[in-house]
DNA sequence: ACCTGAACACCGTTCAAGT
DNA sequence: ACCTGAACACCGTTCAAGT
């Protein structure tokens, strides 16, 4: 059988999601093809451009569009919890998506249409570029902890103490961290506004 | 001869700076020490552990004390710096420091220092908590992706475009970050003060 | 163009056995 | 307590060869 990228992109994101990142090795996803692993080479130049190619499904397939007649932060906001949200909904996705980005690819659109949204809002290019990455590591860092909370909650036996509320406390703290980057760049906006 | 913890944590140190995290294997520390591999387990009981050992050296070589005399806010930038010019001192030391964090270990003492200093600045304990979460999630990420382009700037040859004013910039956008989360965190500060 | 088969040069970890 | 030797069950990647 001939594959293409896609469908090797969408068993990659299948075996993630089902046994997580350690098992999402080329000859597993070769295996699970009825492939050689030598085959997948012919798609792929290397194993960390096809996990980037899965980390930008997962974050395409969390994709929403902004809801229509909301201000520039409120869209801001939107678009950080649909990244979240993506992240969330597969097994290790933060740790993916972290560990592709590390490696200096992936994550481009978000970035992109993240940095366009808050130029938006009247701020220039290079600041809406540095504030956009900002939110780009924090939602990243924040949710790789979240998942590795939610992980070892589900492994140890610990939920007595600490379960049940902390995706709560995981939400509420990340709404906190958000709204404290917003603050920052709204207080530049005011600035320029008092003064210009 | 007889090795301790701290003799196996200082080889890792130098073959991580010298040959980069890829080249950090169990063999690799083994075998610079004149050990079979089998060995390292009677002093770490994973590769996870004896990483996380690793990063909080490299964090803990970069500690400096809170200069005199200075704000609450003054310290927490001071912490900041510090912390990055500690990952940036080792090479992989960002991408390190993030596996091992992923991991669900390490880096506790920067996080802790942090939280308090903030809650120095009269704010309570959860709020600070979160705010120093928040800093460390910039941190990371950003000198992650320093670190990403320094190394991809050494290997290719893109110097002429970009290269030269690059460190310069990634300082600056450093700064800005950093003054963005301080400006969101000093806002509540004075909502609070007003209200209270 | 897409894939097989075989090989190269590695991994982390376990475990009985030595001193 | 600290280490050896040997094994287990894997890796990513390359490359000649097939269709």
């Amino acid at each position: 059988m001939r594959y293409h990228r896609s469908d090797i992109v969408e068993r990659a994101v299948d075996i993630l999601d089902q046994y997580g990142l350690p098992d999402l090795s080329m000859r597993r996803i070769a295996s699970e093809l009825g492939l050689q692993p030598s085959a997948l080479y012919h798609h792929f130049t290397s194993k960390q451009v096809l996990l980037a190619a899965v980390a930008d499904e997962l974050l395409t397939r969390g994709d929403r569009p902004d809801a229509d007649g909301l201000s520039w932060d409120e869209r801001v906001i939107g678009q950080s919890r649909g990244l979240r949200d993506a992240m969330l909904a597969f097994r290790d996705g933060a740790e993916l998506v972290a560990t592709v980005h590390a490696f200096g690819l992936g994550a481009r659109t978000p970035h992109a249409r993240l940095a366009a949204t808050i130029r938006d809002g009247g701020f220039d290019e290079s600041f809406s570029r540095a504030a956009a990455t900002t939110i780009m590591h924090f939602v990243f860092g924040h949710v790789s902890d979240e998942q590795t909370h939610l992980q070892a909650n589900s492994v140890g036996a610990i939920d007595d103490v600490v379960g049940g509320g902390t995706d709560r406390a995981d939400k509420a703290s990340f709404e906190l961290g958000l709204t404290l980057i917003l603050d920052g760049i709204r207080l530049r906006h005011h600035a320029a506004s008092a003064v210009g």
